[in-house]
DNA sequence: TACTATTAATAGTCATACTAATGGAGGCTC
DNA sequence: GAGCCTCCATTAGTATGACTATTAATAGTA
């Protein structure tokens, strides 16, 4: 880890853990003491934190912290500092109810476009799921799972909408170890994506929202 | 328009441009070169597009263009520069997608919450609109309808959601001029905001949903 | 051929000097 | 006293040069 990543995640941090709180107003030779870091690297990371929101900058004023309101909380490594932070619980919450918006628009762009070499990806996915499910291996159930969401969210066709996808994975599996699956849950989860596929491949964009709702509440 | 934006301007839209497509790869001193600014700026430059994901930058190789699909497709500044280029209408018809599942769950999720402050919020903006329609007033009624819409965001008490709808709105707006509101239209869209109103009342989740993705879709 | 040592290219870091906005203090006018 | 202007100290912005550390590529060796 360089001194940049070692000086922008120690003011970040400050920032989301309201050490450094909204309206706090400090300077570039300010966070040159804090850090030890030089002029230059401390320069490089305001404009960084600058364009994530958390910090505005002004001449002969100095760098003013910004309210929570203002941050680009969907930015990875504003998510990451959050989620070592006391707001880790809300943002999970908040993450959790982001994926099923995405992931139910998702469905239900799927059905509108209904193109068919996704579908062809779709029906693979939820062969594998079948075969896994049948053979009880909980790895390849997972990964069967992760390729059908992916699947749905490409035949989506909104690039915004993988993006955030990516991003709510990525920060939802931080510190997640192994979730075992439910067993109990499995078959009707398989049914639960056929019938998804089954939406999609007659256009029935509501139903699809629908059931992608359902998949994602369970 | 200081040095530092103008230099980060020229190489972000000549990626998103294609002008420098993904795989390219560069030097610091080439930037110098290319933009005439200092070494400092070019740095301090290059540092906040590697947190947009548009370059990456490794020793003795350079800095390397990444492919759309690595980019933060949703920081204002990325959209703002996509929204310069080609890729124009295919993001702007991505975030209407993408805000109607935004509104969509953030209705879902204000029934759920059904909190006693937002109800009255969201009274008073129905008033507002009601008052605006019937005195064919059509600035009013826009600011009553977005007062309406920010409401239904609070209410869902996510800030994800909210600060996606705000960069939404923001880009969405870019050189759209004043939209004239479709008058012929605005009675049955009270009467579509009240309905919503009164499933969020009744903490019916579901029915929320739909409503807003009718208001979204007509 | 496979493995190792060397080298050169390039980002990373630091220090210093200078430029240019600008908020605010103090004074001026009415 | 209120409002306006002038000046100044403060602070971010810009430029330059020197040095460090990493690493891909190359040459050398068994």
């Amino acid at each position: 880890m360089t001194t940049f990543d070692r000086v922008l995640d120690d003011i970040g941090l400050a920032i989301v853990r309201g050490e450094l709180a909204g309206g706090h107003v400090d300077t570039v030779d300010g966070f040159v003491a804090r850090t030890g870091a030089s002029r230059s690297i401390v320069r490089e990371a305001t404009r960084v934190l600058v364009s994530l929101g958390m910090i505005r900058a002004g001449r002969r004023v100095g760098l003013t912290v910004l309210d929570r309101r203002e941050w680009q909380l969907l930015d990875p490594v504003v998510i990451r500092w959050r989620d070592a932070s006391d707001d880790r619980g809300r943002q999970r919450q908040e993450l959790r109810d982001l994926r099923r918006a995405v992931e139910g628009e998702a469905a239900r762009l799927a059905a509108v476009a209904r193109s068919a070499v996704h579908l062809a990806t779709l029906g693979e996915a939820i062969g594998a799921l079948d075969r896994a499910a049948e053979a009880r291996d909980a790895t390849a159930f997972l990964a069967a799972d992760r390729l059908f969401h992916a699947s749905v969210l490409a035949a989506s066709r909104n690039a915004m909408l993988m993006r955030l996808q990516s991003v709510i994975d990525e920060a939802l599996r931080l510190r997640t170890p192994g979730t075992p699956v439910a067993w109990r849950a499995a078959p009707g989860d398989v049914r639960l994506h056929r019938d998804l596929l089954a939406a999609i491949e007659r256009n029935d964009a509501a139903a699809a929202g629908e059931i992608m709702a359902t998949i994602a509440n369970g």
